[in-house]
Parts: C-alpha cells; sequence; structure tokens
DNA sequence: TAGACATAGTTGGGATCACCACCTAATCTG
DNA sequence: CAGATTAGGTGGTGATCCCAACTATGTCTA
C-alpha cells in the first residue's frame, strides 16, 4: 500500500473510530452523537440558531428539531434576541451544562487509551500535523 | 490549551471534517454516509449479514434494512450461502462496484487538498501516528 | 436421535435525524 | 412605506437506528 493511500485509510479509519466513540458515549445519556455536538458547542458559547446550523453543517429547520428536543428534555434553552426580534439565542441550562461536563470528561478518558502509546512529543507532532490538516479546511 | 486537549480537539475536529467530506459526497450521490461506507467494505470482500453489523457498528436489523435499499438501487446483491442455509452474502453488482470505484476517487482527491500542506516525510509521519492510533481499538 | 439451545437474518414499531418546501414575523432598503 | 431579505419554525417524507419478537437453520447433548 502506497504512503498515500495509507494516510487516506488512517484519516478515515480514525474517523470512524472518533464516531464510533462519541456515539457510543453520547447514546449511554440517551443522546445522539448530534446532540452530544450540540451540547459541546453550548458549553463555551450563547449562538443562534443559525451559528449552530452553520457550526454543525447542518439545515436551520434540522437544528430546530434538534434544539426543541434538547430543550424538552431540560438541557437548553432558548431566549429572545434584544438586537434583533427575529432571533433566539441558545444556552445551556444548569442541568445541560452539567451533563456537557460530564461528556467532555467522559470523552478525554475514552479518547486518552487511543494515544497513550504515544510520547508526549510524538502527541505534540501529531497534534500538530492534525492541525496543519484543520487549517486547509477553508 | 495544553497539548493533551489540543491533541484530543485535533482528533475530534479532524473526524467530524472528514465525516462531513464523506456525507457531502454520499449526498452528491443520493447515498447517506452508511450507505457509502457500505460499498467501500464491499470493494474488497463478500461478507455475511453479521461481518457488515460488526464492521459498520449496527444492530443486525439496521443492517437488514441498509442492504434492502442499496439492493433496490441495483447496487447491492444477496446470495445464500453454500455452506450455512441461514446465512446470505452480500456483494457488489456491476453498478455497485461502478459507483464503489467512483466514489473512492471522489473521496481521493476530497481529501488531497487537506494533506497538500504536507510533505511527503510529513504524511508518511502522519499516516504512521494514526496507525499506532488504530492499533489501539482492541 | 429427539429435544434444547444457539445462530443468521428478517420484520415491525418507535424515535431521531435530516432534508425540502413553505410559512410567519421582524428587519432592512430604496 | 412597499418590497426584498433574514431568522426561525412547520409539516411532510424517507433514511437510520434500536429493540423485541419471530422464522428457519444449525449444533449440541442427554
Amino acid at each position: 500500500m502506497d504512503g498515500e493511500t495509507e494516510l487516506l485509510d488512517g484519516l478515515v479509519q480514525v474517523s470512524f473510530t472518533m464516531t464510533a466513540m462519541l456515539s457510543k458515549i453520547a447514546s449511554a445519556h440517551d443522546l445522539s452523537l448530534t446532540q452530544l455536538r450540540l451540547l459541546a458547542i453550548l458549553r463555551d458559547r450563547e449562538p443562534r440558531m443559525a451559528d449552530l446550523a452553520e457550526h454543525l453543517g447542518l439545515d436551520r429547520s434540522s437544528v430546530s428539531g434538534l434544539v426543541d428536543r434538547a430543550a424538552r428534555a431540560g438541557l437548553v434553552r432558548r431566549s429572545a434576541s434584544k438586537e434583533d426580534g427575529r432571533s433566539v439565542r441558545v444556552a445551556l441550562t444548569a442541568e445541560g451544562m452539567r451533563l456537557a461536563t460530564a461528556l467532555h470528561a467522559e470523552v478525554t478518558s475514552s479518547v486518552d487509551p487511543l494515544t497513550a502509546g504515544l510520547s508526549a512529543a510524538e502527541k505534540n507532532r501529531l497534534a500538530a500535523l492534525l492541525g496543519r490538516i484543520l487549517d486547509r479546511r477553508g
């Protein structure tokens, strides 16, 4: 297998592995992967619906339903924007924040074993290379 | 941000980036990401339903429906196993193989730009580090 | 070897998810 | 102020995925 193919496969396989891990953690808390992503985003932001759609790569109508379900579960709260009467800000409730923090901890401890075989220097190198890739997204 | 956090975030972000790319390619061909994965797996295998479920991390009943829809679209074919009367083998049709090949080419040319900023040596290093991570899956 | 158990896959029911097309309300623009 | 734009929500459809239950085949054991 040539180097290019190996890299492509590595990226794809790691992505599926990560996705599977995150999905598993999410479903252990009766959440979908998308709900988990939503909570993670809201940990340090109070975006508008359109921002969420942009960030998640979803249609706005998809985000409506997503936030509906999260709100029904008591995890997030909609609040009207002061500046724009059409706009809505989404924020975590106290319970949502607790859950988001717990999920983050679980993600960390699930992913750690994957990278445990790498030295500190290798971890830094890998993080740097991944960063270079992410810079290319556009 | 510490090195560990940076690595975790890099892995997560790269995963979502890859997933978004693959989903986009899939939907351009009226496929879901899962259908794309199915075709990719079948490029060099004729697994049983249970093998597919294992590989995709899905319930067997989910794979039943997945293969149903792919078969209805003329992309895959079920065939009875010789050895085990309960078992079913899944294989690509000629059309499925054409599509799988085309999809693979599209994935390659979509991902290439991401890694274009890396030297050949860096690509090898990245592929090796990702490989080390994948070895840890268990 | 007959009966019990296990395995492969399917079916049906329910929730989520994601899209599209369309709708309302608020805001901006000419 | 009239018309276009923007933010978000609705309703409908199909895919996805799970679980529980089921059929049919295969295996094992008493």
